[in-house]
DNA sequence: TTCCATGCAAAGGGTTTGCAGGTGC
DNA sequence: GCACCTGCAAACCCTTTGCATGGAA
């Protein structure tokens, strides 16, 4: 949570300008937002906060998200499973992802080779990148040694379904 | 459609080893499938069969599917809509996707050097890789045309929802 | 003749929306 | 005080499931 100070000053210029207002729920969805992990699920957000105040619906979570993404804030994935996992935005760095189909861990890389390709593959086909998502699929470090050994199955079964 | 004789061999051999039954709904959802093109939502599929067999219901195609994907023949995937897309496995070639957030019209690429790539990150993070998913967001070429000039908004929107 | 398959309708499950009462500004 | 907000419940929408009838082997 380095500048989450500043994306809350951020937040609140964004309802100001666009005419809403700053509530009480907003100010802790946001917070807590940014405070969290990544690839939060609204659910999740839901549950953090509990704790702290249970008078805050679902429903507002969702829709306080759903003004971060407007206000350039935070940006929302799909992984696969039902969820959708919200990230900060901009984030610290723009970082892809390593999940484990197993485990459903997720860890996070960067490489800037990526942007190359990236840019090649757009200039052969005549299109304008604003972005883009890499998800690699395998075996996390741990999955993988439980498997080699023939372990029947162990670490915790990801809620995922992917095709 | 190459090899779309053989790969309904294929499924037929899926469905007897498992004890499953070939057909005629069947026959037709995959015939249809292994001939239309990439991407196609459950949906799609069922409506392109309407016309040669009304008999056919939007629950069968969605169960088809499922079977397709267990046999190994059939691959989904979501691109920020609601809607799961089907692709033929193992697929002619390996491939990944350009998507354009204006008309949602999909393109695809390959570029080896994702694999290198994908290897690298991999070995660094101790990660056993079995597969991955580019996709690209950005304009394509005639939505980009259409941008340059402020003509007012144009394509036909994606049903789409991106973050 | 025995299961499996189909189609309809209804249920699931994450997300969104309508509405009546609250609350920033 | 006027909008905008909130929370609840209900609606949405894609997908799956229950059930009674139909069909492959």
């Amino acid at each position: 949570m380095p500048d989450s100070k500043a994306r809350l000053q951020q937040f609140a210029e964004f309802l100001s300008r666009t005419g809403l207002k700053t509530t009480r729920q907003r100010r802790q969805i946001v917070q807590a937002f940014f405070a969290a992990g990544r690839h939060l699920t609204a659910e999740q957000l839901y549950q953090s906060l509990q704790d702290q105040d249970p008078g805050i619906g679902l429903v507002t979570v969702y829709r306080t998200l759903k003004l971060l993404r407007e206000a350039g804030l935070a940006t929302g994935r799909q992984f696969g499973d039902a969820y959708t996992r919200f990230d900060p935005t901009p984030v610290d760095r723009p970082h892809d992802h390593l999940i484990c189909v197993r485990c459903g861990r997720i860890q996070e890389f960067q490489d800037p080779s990526l942007y190359t390709l990236r840019a090649r593959v757009a200039r052969r086909q005549g299109f304008t990148v604003t972005e883009h998502r890499l998800d690699v699929y395998g075996l996390c470090r741990d999955c993988a040694r439980l498997d080699r050994p023939r372990n029947g199955r162990s670490p915790q079964p990801a809620r995922a379904g992917r095709a």
